[in-house]
DNA sequence: TTCCTTGCAAAACTTTTGCATTAAA
DNA sequence: TTTAATGCAAAAGTTTTGCAAGGAA
């Protein structure tokens, strides 16, 4: 963490510690219940300033899935989601499980800076 | 409208013919300022009421491209889209300009709902 | 010390809701 | 006349901000 010029205060080492050790989608509100319930003390400003911070570092990535909030999501490597709409449940997608064909140019004077593809599920009729 | 139960009152018909006059991607706030400017009496609370509405009817589709706020697409039809990072402007890529080769099978007891598409676009550097 | 971070509360924003009034059928 | 939609203001939910106090270097 500090490798990125960030200052590892005990707030931003449980954030990330609950973020990073394995792959998770979480909303702000629900980083913060899971750190109270495990004792500590942080508020509500640090735990979005925190991910604001990881996030504009590359250590997260903010996620525009449903209107409602945002949702951090740990795994930085390009991939994609399934996204449950009965559950409100997202699943990543590898890569190397997508493959396009076809894309279309990027207007003039524009690149590409990434693709998000979001695969919305319902539960099966028949 | 009136062909979906929907009762054509004077400020539906005006969001109607606002939004479904050409294809376009519209805030609340922006119909609502585009609706006061053009001498309408309209309330916040009924362009959401509407814009909800119509997307209940699949009139209109309700995007999540950014997490600042809902974006409402006149563009019924299946499609995708690019977006512009530095203006924030969306743009309609049609289906035929994407193609998948391969894609990831639905978990089990779920099927596709649909697939949103957002292609990030930045300045190009070179 | 000096600078950065935290916590709290309040503010800012978008969206929804309650309720009396108004318009449509 | 009966039912549904509107407008207003207030409420709800998420995220940001201002500022005094606390912690790291």
């Amino acid at each position: 963490m500090s490798d990125c010029g960030i200052r590892p205060t005990a707030q931003r080492v449980r954030i990330a510690s609950l973020l990073l050790c394995e792959p998770q989608h979480l909303s702000a509100e629900q980083i913060l219940a899971n750190l109270r319930q495990s004792g500590a003390r942080v508020s509500k400003a640090t735990v979005y300033n925190t991910l604001n911070l990881f996030a504009a570092h590359g250590l997260i990535r903010q996620l525009s899935v449903d209107g409602t909030r945002a949702w951090f999501d740990s795994n930085v490597d390009a991939h994609y989601h399934f996204h449950d709409l009965a559950s409100g449940a997202l699943i990543d997608v590898p890569v190397p499980d997508v493959e396009f064909s076809r894309l279309p140019p990027p207007p003039p004077g524009t690149e590409v800076d990434g693709i998000d593809l979001v695969i919305r599920l319902r539960k099966k009729a028949s």
